[in-house]
RNA sequence: GGGCCCGUAGCUCAGCCCGGUAGAGCAGGCGGCUCUUAACCGCAAGGUCAGGGGUUCGAAUCCCCUCGGGCCCGCCA
C-alpha cells in the first residue's frame, strides 16, 4: 500500500526510536492495572495532589495530546475508559519529556508509570514518572471530534470503528453479555448446548437458499446449514431430552437492515414439554434480558424500556382472531385462495400469482396486526396453512400449536409443539419438494428414518440473536449488531 | 431484482443547482506556551475530486457506463 506522508512521518518516529535503542513493539508491560482502578483512587484526591501511595503501571491508545510547553495532558484509554495523562518535564526529565513529545502520536499504545493524581482542574490522571511506546501506530486513528462516519468504512474497517465510537464497543460488549445470560438463564433451566453440524449434505428445517461448498474428501457437495432443527431433534431422539444451541447459520440471500447472509440463531427443543410449556420460558427468558439490557446501558431509553416492557405474563392475542378483527370481517379460515390473494394484494402485498394460500395470510397478518405489536406480545395458534411443520392443534381444526412472540416489529421468537409423527413429516417434506416454488424444504430423509425410531412429544422454538440485540439495543441496523457484516469484496490494501 | 441518494486531503465536511487556478477543521510538520480535556497562538505543507468514457476552449461541477456504500421496495413463511 502506498505510504501517505502521514505514515511516513509516523514510521520515521519508531525508526528513530529503534535507533536510540528503545524498541517501538515491546513485548510485555508487566504489573499493569486497568484505568478504572486508578481513576477510583485519583478522584478521591483534592485537586492537585499526589497519592502518595505505591506507583502505578497503566496501559491504553492515546486519543489525544495537548502540550503546554514544559507540561502536557495526554488522553489514554484502555477497556474500562479514558484516563489523563499529566506529563511535566520535571518530572520525567527534559530530555525524555521533549523526545516523547516529538515521538508519540495520536492512536500509539502507551504503557505509563506514575503516581495518581488529580490535576488543578479536578481531572483524575496520573502524575508520569516514565513513558513507553507498546507499539506504535503506523497509520492514523479515526478525527478525534467526529469519529469514524463513512457508513461503509465503519463496517469493512470495525476495528477503526470501535476506536472511535465508545457507543459501538459499548454496544458489542452489550451482545456478548446478553447471549451470555441466555446461555446462563437456559443452563438454569436443565438445558444443556451441544454442536451439530454447519457442513451438511441436506440444508433443512427451513425455507431458503443455502450456500454450497464442496468437499474434496468426500467428492460430494455440501452445504452450509440454514437452520439447527433437523439435527437438534435427531438428538431427541437419541434421548437428550433438554438440549438447545446458539450458532451461526447461512442464507445465500440478500442482506438489507434485518438480514445478514450469516446470521446468530438460538433453536431449542424440549421433550415431554408443549408450546404452553415454551411459553412460559420465553417470558422468563425475556423478563431477565429486560433486566439485563436495563443495567448494560443505563443511558439507552429502548434498553431501559426493555426493562419495564418484559414483564410477565406477557399478553396473549389469538392469530386468526386478531387477524379478522383488524380487518373487521369474519371466516377467513374458510375464504378461497382467490379471495385471499386478493386481500393480500389489496393490503398492498406484493405477491407473486401462484402464492399459497398460508403466505397470503401471513402478509396480511403482517399488515394488519404486527404493526400494533409493540409490547410483547404472544401470537397464538397459527392457521395450519402457514405452518406445515408444526403439530396440529388439540383442539382448534385448522391450526396448529405455534406462538411467535413479537416487541417493536421483531418477531423474538417462533415456538411450536413438534411435529413427531414420521409418516406425516414424509408427507409434508414430499408436498414442499412437489411443490417446487419458492417455499421448498430439501428432504431429509435421514431425519425421517432417525423420526420412525420414535421422538419424544417436544416443543421446540428458534429466536435470531442478532433480532434480540437489536430489540434489547434499540438499534436500527442489524449491521451495528455484527461485528463484521457481509460486505462485497474490494481492493484491499497490499500486505 | 427495481427505485432513490451518496463517494472531494489519513479523518469530519464545504464547493456541484448556475462549468473558469480545489477550501476549512482535526490529525501530521516547524515554532511558542506548566492545568488542559474538541486546549490555544503563529508559519508552512498535504488532492488520481471513487474509476472510465463523453460534451466543452475549459469539468469536482453537465451526460453515460462501471465499482463501492446507504435507504426504500421485492425476496428471506
Amino acid at each position: 500500500m502506498d505510504e501517505t506522508p502521514l505514515e511516513h512521518e509516523r514510521r520515521a518516529k519508531a525508526l528513530r526510536l529503534r535507533a536510540a535503542g528503545i524498541e517501538p513493539f515491546p513485548w510485555s508491560w508487566p504489573g499493569r492495572v486497568g484505568s478504572g482502578e486508578v481513576r477510583r483512587r485519583a478522584e478521591a484526591l483534592a485537586p492537585g495532589a499526589i497519592d502518595p501511595g505505591p506507583s502505578v503501571r497503566v496501559a491504553g491508545r492515546l486519543k489525544a495530546l495537548r502540550t503546554h510547553g514544559r507540561t502536557a495532558f495526554a488522553d489514554l484509554e484502555d477497556a474500562e475508559g479514558p484516563l489523563q495523562l499529566l506529563l511535566r518535564a520535571d518530572e520525567m526529565g527534559e530530555v525524555p519529556y521533549r523526545g516523547w513529545l516529538r515521538d508519540l502520536d495520536p492512536g500509539d499504545i502507551l504503557g505509563a508509570e506514575g503516581h495518581p493524581a488529580r490535576s488543578n482542574r479536578g481531572e483524575p490522571s496520573v502524575l508520569v514518572a516514565a513513558v513507553t511506546l507498546l507499539a506504535k501506530a503506523i497509520a492514523p486513528p479515526p478525527e478525534k471530534f467526529h469519529g469514524l462516519k463513512d457508513p461503509e468504512e465503519r463496517i469493512r474497517r470495525r476495528y477503526l470503528d470501535l476506536i472511535a465510537s465508545a457507543e459501538s464497543r459499548q454496544r458489542f460488549s452489550a451482545r456478548s453479555r446478553i447471549v451470555f445470560e441466555i446461555r446462563r438463564a437456559l443452563d438454569e433451566e436443565g438445558f444443556q448446548e451441544v454442536e451439530t453440524p454447519i457442513l451438511t449434505p441436506v440444508a433443512g428445517g427451513a425455507s431458503a437458499e443455502p450456500f454450497v461448498t464442496r468437499s474434496r474428501y468426500l467428492d460430494e457437495e455440501l452445504s452450509l446449514r440454514i437452520s439447527i432443527e433437523l439435527y437438534l431433534k435427531r438428538l431427541l431422539v437419541g434421548g437428550f431430552e433438554r438440549v438447545y444451541e446458539i450458532g451461526r447459520c447461512f442464507r445465500n440471500e440478500d442482506g438489507d437492515t434485518t438480514h445478514n447472509p450469516e446470521f446468530s440463531l438460538l433453536e431449542l427443543y424440549w421433550a415431554y414439554a408443549d408450546y404452553q410449556d415454551m411459553r412460559g420460558l420465553v417470558e422468563r427468558l425475556y423478563a431477565r434480558l429486560g433486566r439485563l439490557a436495563a443495567t448494560l446501558l443505563p443511558d439507552h431509553p429502548e434498553a431501559q424500556a426493555a426493562a419495564r416492557d418484559f414483564v410477565p405474563p406477557f399478553p396473549q392475542i389469538d392469530f386468526v382472531e386478531a387477524l379478522e378483527a383488524r380487518m373487521g370481517r369474519s371466516g377467513l379460515l374458510q375464504t378461497s385462495p382467490e379471495a385471499l390473494g386478493r386481500l393480500a394484494r389489496e393490503a398492498g402485498a406484493r405477491l407473486p400469482p401462484e402464492a399459497s394460500p398460508g403466505r397470503c395470510l401471513d402478509k396480511l397478518f403482517e399488515h394488519y396486526v404486527e404493526p400494533t405489536l409493540g409490547r410483547p406480545t404472544f401470537v397464538m395458534d397459527h392457521p395450519a396453512l402457514t405452518t406445515p411443520l408444526a403439530k396440529r392443534h388439540r383442539r382448534l381444526p385448522g391450526r396448529v400449536e405455534r406462538f411467535e412472540m413479537f416487541y417493536r416489529g421483531f418477531e423474538l421468537a417462533n415456538a411450536y409443539t413438534e411435529l413427531n409423527d414420521p409418516d406425516e413429516q414424509e408427507l409434508r417434506f414430499r408436498e414442499q419438494v412437489g411443490r417446487g416454488g419458492e417455499d421448498r424444504y430439501a428432504y431429509d430423509a435421514d431425519f425421517v428414518a432417525a423420526l420412525r425410531h420414535g421422538m419424544p412429544p417436544a416443543t421446540g422454538i428458534g429466536i435470531g440473536i442478532d433480532r434480540v440485540v437489536m430489540a434489547l439495543t434499540g438499534t436500527p441496523s442489524i449491521k451495528e449488531v455484527i461485528l463484521f457484516p457481509q460486505t462485497r469484496r474490494r481492493g484491499e490494501p497490499a500486505p
